[in-house]
DNA sequence: GCCCTGTATGACAGTATTATGACAATTGGA
DNA sequence: TCCAATTGTCATAATACTGTCATACAGGGC
């Protein structure tokens, strides 16, 4: 028996992406495009989570999260337009239990409802997340999330925001090649619709720095002919 | 098995944001809105430790304490705004065993939670107290939390507090990154909304008296663009 | 080898982010 | 109350980062 999931959002692109991956990872999908809708669908059917916008018309997703703890507790995320962040605690009063803001990593939203969903299956175990500590260990290349900080043979190197993402993201998914097209939705967020070569740029930008200090960690990042690229770890 | 705290407030957004600092870190919460509930929540469940305001209507905390302790001795952290602090010593004759001035920082709650579960749980054995003593120590900077006091090369420098605190709070976790609404609500507390930018403003200022006296330990509070600022000790 | 397609590179202009300095508001004592 | 220190905000300057494009280069099929 899969796991229901109601999407709520007015814009209809943000509902598809949304949709299309959480259907990948076995989620049973409902939509709604605005607040009242939604607060309907959600007192007359149970659903596991909800992905709640916050600015909508009509009714807003703070009204739509309020209304509903007036009689149920099912999980919900918030997504919310940088800049609305200021209502972050106001949504955190209303009984969110998660925030995203837009515009998110598809992989990242898919992530956040699977915790959701197991913090609320297995109250019982905890997982100590304090102890896990985000860090991504190669023979010549170390990644370390919280410092935000990269060492290739030991040697600090210093990586823009956009190369430290890319370079994150591929690295979490070792031996796993991406087209360009996957790379701008997750590293450069659903919003961005420009230039595929800019991922080439970007690479090109990385692979210098890693080179100056490692070609081994440079090496990692492969060119996938007529793919795309990926992180390999293998050799 | 998890620990079971009570937060007792009447205020929605306390609970909310303690609630989700302390699952965070793997508690099991309860929620009350008042004393009357949380004492007879207290009385018929066994918590590991209880967060309780002060000044609640109805019963305030001091008469949940009293009454909660004619039966039990579950430890508690009194909640108490700045200006209700003369309660203070009331608070201890109760029995509370911890005392938080509100605004708080969640993380120094969190803190303070997992001493008090530490000392209740190690009762048998002491730890001297010498090795608490609150002293960070490297290389270019001393901070003397006791003394409340900084020095740079071993020479003396006078922070304001807001500075003090920064500085302390980011030397507390070193080399961790920490955006600037993560920095204004640990260091300028929940209840300041304010511009970002003035993260920026105390940085610039303190980094001036460090590197009027220290270079070095100017030196340790980076700047991680596209983030926000860490302290930093390797290299 | 030759061609076609895809990738790497380098330069540049545009954009975003941070540092700084000045000022007003606030606070905390004397 | 007034003064001095501290604090928050803002405008501006100084930096750093990005995306795009034109061009050079490389891989693969024939």
């Amino acid at each position: 028996m899969s796991e229901r999931i109601l999407i709520v959002d007015d814009e209809e692109r943000i509902r598809k992406l949304l949709n299309m991956y959480l259907v990948r990872e076995g989620y049973e999908i409902t939509e709604a495009d605005n607040g009242e809708d939604a607060l309907d669908l959600a007192l007359e059917q149970d659903f596991h989570c909800i992905l709640l916008d916050l600015m909508m018309p009509r009714m807003d997703g703070i009204e739509v999260a309020k209304r509903l703890r007036t009689q149920k507790s099912t999980p919900i995320i918030m997504l919310t337009a940088k800049g609305e962040e200021n209502n972050r605690v106001e949504g955190f009063e209303v009984g969110a239990d998660d925030y995203i803001v837009k515009p998110f990593s598809p992989r990242e939203v898919v992530l956040r409802v699977k915790a959701i969903l197991r913090r609320s299956s297995e109250t019982t175990f905890i997982e100590a997340d304090a102890s896990t500590k985000d860090v991504i260990v190669y023979d010549h290349l170390v990644i370390d999330n919280d410092a935000h900080r990269v060492l290739a043979d030991d040697v600090k190197v210093n990586l823009t925001p956009k190369e430290y993402e890319l370079l994150l993201f591929l690295a979490r998914s070792p031996d796993k090649v991406f087209d360009r097209e996957e790379l701008l939705r997750e590293v450069w967020h659903y919003d961005f619709y420009g230039d595929l070569r800019t991922v080439d740029t970007h690479v090109k930008r990385l692979r210098e720095k890693l080179n100056k200090v490692s070609p081994e960690a440079s090496d990692m990042i492969h060119t996938v002919w007529g793919i795309g690229y990926k992180f390999e770890v293998n050799e």
